[in-house]
DNA sequence: GATCCCAATGTAACTAGTTTCACAACTGAT
DNA sequence: ATCAGTTGTGAAACTAGTTACATTGGGATC
């Protein structure tokens, strides 16, 4: 057990030794054994087993300059926002031969920096951005040191880094639309922290593209289930009345809707909620969460190819911009002609059923 | 914009031109900077950053065999079960000047197997595993190439490598001796897949020592809020009657509770509902969840620091159990004594309240 | 039978760092 | 003045691969 008895792994050197042949041969039986003839490339092969000899990959980068390896700067894995898109990024990432490293930024500026000065010095040979507001440091970054990048969920086709994703602006206004010919027409506008988060600003921004006679309120809360039960809370508290919750992320809309349920306000009945992302559990709550589909795993896929493609080939990949569509289900629904103005406030501790 | 036109990077010889010293020199002043004279250090620094260098990880890890890197074989980022222990690892590992890969194998064994070698080969020093029953060949994988893993979310002090996690068992006899303390007897244990996955059999397991006059019914669903959600439906199809569902996971009581509130069914007054977990948004619910807290976070971090000694200072690490903890809310409550064997199971489609 | 070509392999020089060892220059004690 | 000890630096040899170029030997062509 002591420290001179691990015989280190066997290297280049070693293999080709105990083949009888040069370090060219065994790189050739590990790179291109076409070209090996048949008894020579089993003797190495052999010799590969024998030592179990493992290619490092230390060695591979430092002559390609190739570390086949990515990196995703991410606000946090915490809800499920960034989760299935970082999965999907993952999985078809492999398929092409690539790593990927997530580094959490807990969305603060300089953190978000930081980690992104790690994951250069690990040797990324490209990076992964939510939307397209960082800090300028981070961009002098990507720029000297001439790292690809690609920044999803967010769609600027000017942008002069190839963004792939989606209309943000345009799912809420979709949301918005739906509500408004629902004929609701004060509207909470439920959003996370607009600071950092260009994603919520385009939403924000979709939302407010509205028509005369809709009266919207915009209540900023923490990005989760727990902000998004906070802001009702609020809302009943000081009797604020809403028609609709058009919360800017499904994960407020969860808690939106725990705490609707929780003061007895009926959903769609006494007002209607909707959200943005339709995650998987989205259609499981009771009742099923309307919302915006946004092709989080669909855009994740095509990031990866992209990006792939990009260090590959270096084809800098077109901006793309993936569809969102509504998915009406049960926490919508038309305004009822009796519910006036104080129905959603007065609400009892305890449900109540009066539709 | 030419091939030829991209003035590769600076490596150590440029700099070291540049600065007018040696190639060790430089490495001095990037690795011990005390030992250079401060003009010499000087010299060399200026030269650095006009030239804009950054050393190579690839160089480095050749040299010191060390990577730097960790990877974590998860089944999925889907739901929130390894989503915040996975964060919490990661940035714990930070703190140690690590990295962590992800890769994620659907908890199909050979893919799980096929992932390992491809973290393997990338270089990284450590592997985190989610329980201890793996593939013969990824334990072979593991002994042959000597890297050290880390069996996380289980516990067993007698495992060859170090677990760090909970007592699954515990955690479901705790859920199973609330749920009996509060008078239920006929209880659904609803689960996700047994095979390849230790931690479900474990808690099926300690939710199996069961005392007389309880009946327990052992439900296996897709671990998801929509494989709660179908279990519950089964239920109402079959006109089964329970008194609580003890759901293994917290993500499958989310599906549990919503199915039973579309059905009607008042929880905790007719049915009693626990998980096994604490998500952060289980304590949102409406009823708010009732289940037995995972130190999932602690876990991490500590999975973290321990993995980082090992390959630091080759110090196996010791297995470790966290303490789980019954977090009893409002999803359990005692049985009722009017509710007789039918109430569960004749709900009508749409609520009712008889409790 | 000499020339040519090509496939198969070897030699050695790369990639970009770290590290050992040698050596010069200076300090301080004898 | 001499010797020992420290300090700072450089030359060169490592780490483990890839690859450009050279070499060898056999078969086909002239």
């Amino acid at each position: 057990m002591n420290s001179r008895r691990d015989k280190k792994r066997a290297n280049l050197r070693d293999v080709a030794r105990a083949a009888n042949v040069s370090v060219a041969t065994v790189s050739r039986v590990l790179n291109s054994p076409a070209i090996v003839q048949q008894d020579t490339r089993l003797r190495v092969e052999t010799a590969i087993t024998e030592l179990g000899f493992h290619p490092s990959a230390a060695a591979r980068a430092i002559n390609s300059g190739r570390s086949k390896i990515f990196g995703a700067l991410i606000p946090s894995l915490d809800n499920d926002t960034f989760a299935l898109t970082i999965e999907a990024i993952e999985r078809r990432l492999g398929q092409f031969g690539f790593s990927l490293v997530v580094a959490t930024t807990a969305e603060v500026p300089e953190q978000e920096v930081q980690r992104a000065k790690e994951l250069l010095d690990i040797g990324v040979e490209g990076l992964f951005l939510p939307g397209i507001s960082h800090e300028a440091a981070l961009y002098d970054l990507l720029a000297r040191r001439r790292v690809p990048a690609i920044a999803i969920s967010y769609f600027d086709p000017g942008f002069s880094y190839p963004t792939i994703g989606y209309d943000n602006r345009k799912a809420a206004r979709l949301a918005l639309d739906h509500l408004f010919e629902l004929g609701h027409q004060r509207i909470a506008v439920v959003h996370g922290p607009k600071i950092h988060n260009d994603r919520t600003r385009e939403r924000i921004a979709g939302a407010s593209e509205h028509r005369k006679d809709v009266a919207l309120t915009f209540l900023e809360t923490e990005l989760s289930v727990a902000g998004g039960a906070t802001v009702v809370a609020q809302a009943m508290a000081e009797k604020w009345s809403f028609d609709a919750y058009l919360c800017v992320s499904d994960v407020l809309a969860f808690g939106v809707l725990f705490e609707l349920q929780r003061y007895g306000v009926a959903v769609p009945d006494v007002v209607s909620v909707i959200g943005i992302h339709d995650l998987p559990s989205s259609q499981m709550t009771t009742p099923r969460l309307s919302t915006v589909h946004l092709p989080a795993e669909e855009m994740g896929q095509h990031a990866a190819e992209a990006l792939a493609q990009w260090v590959e080939d270096d084809v800098v990949p077109d901006a793309v911009c993936f569809e969102c569509k509504l998915v009406a289900r049960e926490t919508t629904a038309r305004k009822t002609a009796v519910t006036n103005s104080k129905s959603a406030s007065t609400a009892p501790k305890h449900p109540t059923k009066d539709a």
